[in-house]
RNA sequence: GCGGGCGUAGCUCAGUGGUAGAGCGUCACGUUGCCAACGUGAAUGUCGUGAGUUCAAAUCUCAUCGCCCGCUCCA
């Protein structure tokens, strides 16, 4: 029987154990940030150092990248984040429901299917004075709406300390992008050939309407992202290909597999540029028990090399535009473009082509959530609440702790001696306080997977009970062999 | 942003105008020899924040911040 977890439970212990707690809390806190305890760190990097491994080092072809957050403004401007992530919503007089403009429908034409696309500020602007034929929604009002009020969906800051000069820049709303703007560099300096990866594990920043549900949705959040560049033609095949690798990787890592699952994209739901979109969903225990996005795997096509090539040559536009966005439009595509800047040269075929790009696109924050929440288990031992997380070895934030059963005979000096050696390799707790199963229960609640504890037989033949977090059960190791065994067991 | 609920110790919560509480956890000492044992002792509070009403506010009023649920939104 699942047990049914509810997210104050998580939330609760993610405080109590040092997991994760609310930004800024002495001053009241900030909405939607977060920070990562003691052992909320050790997990997320943990999640990272398997996402790593698993996309980038266990694989011949594909190599990371890690690229500064701030980047050109004429990125976002090719990208069409800085069009796209500027949203026009206008609320409802009548049942204050807010809407985004270019989804409200007219009253005479409710199947209007067409699918919407975000518009840009300007034109929408325009177009959207005229509210009064349109329908709310919500409660079906005709025509009852505020003027529409500009969201922008990128943090804006400045960049130089002198004010008069500064210039206005956009905190990364993907990492995908400075890939792109990279995969020359890549290109040119290692030897890499067409199919081949960049992958980036980084900060994001998106300024959500709403954010929702501890740290499953925040304006600031962790992405691992690969942009897979193929073939035209191959793409499907790479699609498929990456599909089941990124839902093995959650599987491996110990996800339960009643509470993962695909959900494909209806076309009308696609971004423009996509061809194909598959989320990755886990079954979050919000409310109804929703199933939510991990993972988003997309078919970009060669949609972002092209945009980019049209934006280096619009590069003078905008310096002759005092290096605004907004009054510039990109210059059209070249019509040999497949042989730009962005394009690759196939050597056997002796052809050039813009490549097709399969992205996974990770959210780390969300992913340790999962980890979190599915690992997490209530069990009776003995009329009692043993609270145990099951995680994976290489997610547990600490692989071992080593404890002397009691506090004295030596046994403490022989465990130190264990600890200083077995933390040069692993992550690694000591403890001597208390009673011994009071430490174990600790432990498992920390979701450490082995406790090794130094008793009176270790002085008399060298051995250790290795006490195992899943089974409770407990196995005598010698303690010269105990580096080897820990090693096969965490598989490190 | 709307509607609903909530905010008191690290956690879970009791406390409806009159001295700030409990359980669990934490720490120390003793005891103990393998699963949240026991004994003794201890620490820990801007009662989310700020104003107001009152002789007196955790308690009443207003504002504000934060969290949860449902909408809305979510390349």
């Amino acid at each position: 029987m699942a047990k049914i977890t509810k997210l104050d439970e998580i939330v609760s212990l993610c405080k109590r154990r040092g997991f994760i707690f609310q930004s800024s809390e002495i001053y009241g806190g900030l909405a939607s940030c977060y920070d990562y305890g003691p052992l909320g760190v050790e997990l997320k990097n943990n999640v990272k150092k398997a996402w790593w491994k698993s996309v980038v080092q266990m694989r011949d072809d594909v190599v990371g990248l890690d690229c500064s957050i701030l980047m050109h403004p004429m990125i976002w401007k090719a990208s069409g984040h800085a069009d796209k992530f500027a949203d026009l919503i206008a609320e409802c007089k009548k049942c204050n429901t807010r809407t985004r403009v270019d989804h409200l429908k007219e009253k005479d034409a409710p199947q209007a299917d067409e699918h919407t696309e975000h518009i840009a500020i300007d034109e929408a602007a325009a177009k959207a004075q005229d509210l009064s034929n349109k329908l709310c929604p919500n409660c079906g009002v005709v025509g009852q709406f505020t003027e529409p009020m500009p969201f922008k969906l990128m943090f804006e800051t400045q960049m130089g300390a002198n004010v008069d000069d500064s210039m206005t820049m956009h905190l990364r709303p993907e990492t995908a992008q400075g890939i792109f703007a990279n995969f020359r560099n890549v290109l040119d300096t290692t030897r890499v050939t067409i199919p081949f990866g960049i992958a980036q594990i980084g900060k994001s920043f998106r300024n959500e309407v709403t954010t929702k549900a501890f740290i499953f949705r925040t304006r600031e959040f962790e992405q691992a992202e690969l942009e897979f560049f193929c073939e035209p033609g191959t793409d499907e095949k790479w699609f498929d290909h990456w599909k089941q690798a990124r839902f093995d990787w959650y599987l491996e890592l110990g996800i339960k597999k009643e509470n993962l699952h695909f959900r494909v994209h209806d076309s009308d739901e696609l971004a423009h540029y996509a061809k194909g979109c598959v989320d990755v969903e886990y079954k979050f225990p919000f409310g109804s028990g929703d199933w939510q996005e991990l993972e988003g795997i997309a078919n970009r096509t060669d949609y972002d090399l092209r945009q980019h090539q049209r934006g280096m040559r619009t590069l003078n536009k905008w310096y002759e535009n005092d290096r605004e966005l907004t009054n510039i439009e990109l210059v059209d595509e070249a019509e040999d473009y497949h042989k730009g800047p962005l394009s690759y040269f196939d050597v056997e075929d002796k052809k050039r082509y813009i490549p097709y790009v399969i992205e996974p696109s990770a959210g780390i924050d969300r992913s340790a959530l999962a980890f979190l929440v599915d690992a997490y288990d209530e069990e009776e031992v003995r009329g009692d609440t043993r609270n145990v997380l099951r995680f994976h070895p290489a997610l547990a934030p600490v692989k071992a702790a080593v404890f002397p059963l009691v506090k004295k005979d030596g046994m403490p000096e022989i465990a130190t001696n264990i600890y200083n050696d077995l933390k040069k390799y692993f992550n690694c707790f000591y403890d001597q306080k208390g009673a011994v199963g009071r430490r174990y229960r600790r432990q498992d609640e920390a979701g450490t997977p082995f406790c090794l504890t130094v008793d009176g037989q270790t002085k008399e033949d060298n051995t250790v009970t290795v006490r195992e977090r899943d089974s409770m059960e407990q196995t005598r190791i010698s303690a010269d062999q105990l580096l080897s065994y820990m090693r096969e067991k965490l598989d490190i």
